[in-house]
DNA sequence: TTGATAGTTCGATTACTATCGAATAACAAA
DNA sequence: TTTGTTATTCGATAGTAATCGAACTATCAA
């Protein structure tokens, strides 16, 4: 698998974060790994194609908040949870508080 | 003044909220009315034109952020906290919090 | 009525972004 | 080595959004 870069969370923008979480997309990509765990890439069982998978785990990745691993031929996405908790207390409560009323 | 329509918050996507916030002026305008509290346009001293100022309020509004109410020619801008805070708990103080290290 | 102030709307431009299919890369199993 | 699986990268396209100046609306004051 190839190497990528994680920025740090602690220079990284609040308007970054939440422009990465603004399409609907990303946002149920966050939730399934708040709710759910880490995830291969085939267990997120969204409509979009591959690529645009490929595209959202990108934004998501440059914004800081997810991490890959391989694992054989898959690739094991996982939020960067205590790191964003550092930097944005309670964000991802928040967000995972919404989940309820949808 | 003009009448205009305030969405329910009830109904919100979070992602819709998201994305009004992720774009660095519209942040910075909820900042400012989460620290200093209601503003007239210009208290919120900004660096770009009145047209473009006139398009983040509308965004923030559409998204159910924030209200306006007339006073005599100036147009005083307020957060919807109450309703925001009822529909995505958390959310502001996470927004809040972040100011601090920035 | 005239002028000043505060803000919105319109039209245009420029830049960004979500999406896809095709090609590619990495790996495992046969 | 060949084949199948998993996922990324590339190039193109279509839609969206940020920005501005100019024109407009509304209100108050002189």
């Amino acid at each position: 698998m190839r190497q990528c870069f994680y920025p740090s969370l602690s220079k990284m923008p609040l308007s970054h974060i939440l422009n990465a979480l603004s399409d609907p997309a990303r946002l149920k990509i966050v939730k399934i790994l708040l709710e759910k765990g880490e995830q291969p890439c085939g267990g997120f069982r969204m409509t979009v194609s591959k690529s645009t998978m490929s595209h959202h785990f990108k934004v998501l990745r440059e914004a800081g908040l997810i991490q890959k691993r391989g694992e054989g031929t898959t690739h094991i996405t996982s939020l960067r949870r205590d790191e964003i908790e550092a930097r944005f207390p309670g964000l991802l409560n928040a967000i995972a508080a919404a989940n309820k009323p949808l």
